[in-house]
DNA sequence: CCAAAAGTGTTAACAGTACACCCATGG
DNA sequence: CCATGGGTGTACTGTTAACACTTTTGG
């Protein structure tokens, strides 16, 4: 077993995910069930070890790339496929029982036609895609609730003025569906006429563009569209 | 000398603080100056390692509270009297020659009145407040060029919609004074009357409430006012 | 046919913008 | 008295919100 020495004490440093997805006109995070104690058993964000290099050359793996491996080993999705912003970082002296851990919270966002390809980890009771109206923040491993409900916050405040929730429709997707997309993460019902002008301002600008065919969503066929971005 | 011996590599973690003030309409940076390899000579952001414990009991420090701490280390201003919010956390794994350091990032706004408190930190002509208009951020040491101009995207872009610009005014201030500030945050001129539409919007929302006096900035005595906060 | 979603139109309220204008005061 | 900032009024514009309405299609 090698072993690290350092003149001053250091902290263990990980990264956590809130990795969120809409299925079924409902928003859903990615909840593993921990196998080894403490909290053993417990429903907890997936995460794990940022990897800081043996010292000398080896300097680790960015922040990032800790984040990136995470997404990839948790989820299994391929690289580049999945929206990732860093969220906040948690350091309360007391927050891991094992000892001083500072965590750096990402959060994800998985279109819903990646989704079902994420295998659920075991357990599928606590583990795999979990409805927000079922889980209960309080009942999360660590001070992850704390970090579940600063993503739900972050989302929320920024699905008004981002690109957010392109992220989280499919490649093509009709007016309805990104509404939805906004009356899920918000909580609250947009009107569709108001929601469609916005989205024809967006197209005017050249941030959206109609793409070939129809989807039926309801009960008549709807136009589809593709996010083209800004700039 | 003692050691600390971990079985697997950390990194050391540190909090930087990009630390702001108005003054003579003028937005300015906390700098210092180091006196140590690497970067010594330049101008860098005041920071420090965060205390991570002993290890069993001694878990050390809250991230927030080596926030704080650093904060008032280098100002020497009382606990409290400044405002102070996490940044972004920085973790390319290259970005300190010595080895892997991760830094937290924080940004704080100091009120006018009580930046001349503030003892400028040795050679006065990279250290202490320095004008943003004059620092090169690619001249500072490590990565801090980018992590000051992050700290500048997140304040020109909360200014609009958080009170973060009542931080950054004496505890009484008239409209104009805030309206300043507003200016030197983002850049760009205001229309008085119309600032002043939006400012008495706040005040009869309960936000802001008349204070007693008046103060003259410049040719005519205008009221005075105090930031009560919302909710 | 009918329920339900797609899609259009209309209106009032409101906040942002531009700009003209009077008031008070220190120099 | 006059330059300067304090302070008010107004007209225009674009956005939002509420809601009535027509069109299409699956069951």
């Amino acid at each position: 077993m090698p072993s690290y020495t350092y003149s001053y004490p250091r902290p263990s440093v990980t990264v956590d995910l809130v990795v969120f997805t809409i299925l079924d006109n409902d928003l859903k995070v990615l909840l593993i069930r921990r196998g080894q104690p403490p909290f053993e058993g417990c429903p907890a964000l997936p995460g794990g070890f940022v990897l800081a290099g043996t010292g000398g050359d080896d300097r680790g793996e960015d922040l990032e790339v800790a984040a990136r491996r995470e997404l990839a080993e948790e989820t299994g999705l391929p690289e580049g496929s999945v929206y990732l912003e860093q969220l906040y970082t948690f350091g309360a002296a007391d927050r891991d029982p094992r000892g001083r851990v500072i965590t750096v919270a990402w959060y994800a966002l998985v279109r819903p036609t990646l989704a079902p390809l994420v295998m659920a980890g075991g357990d599928a009771a606590e583990a795999g895609w979990r409805s927000l109206t079922e889980v209960d923040p309080d009942s999360l491993a660590f001070d992850h609730g704390r970090i579940l409900r600063c993503a739900l916050e972050r989302i929320r405040g920024k699905v008004d003025y981002s690109d957010i929730a392109f992220e989280l429709v499919p490649e093509t997707f009709t007016v309805t569906e990104l509404r939805s997309v906004h009356e899920v993460i918000k909580g609250t019902a947009y009107d569709p006429a108001n929601f469609r002008r916005r989205f024809k301002r967006m197209q005017t600008d050249g941030v959206i563009e109609q793409a070939p065919g129809r989807r039926t969503t309801g009960a008549r066929r709807a136009r589809v569209y593709r996010f083209v971005g800004r700039g």
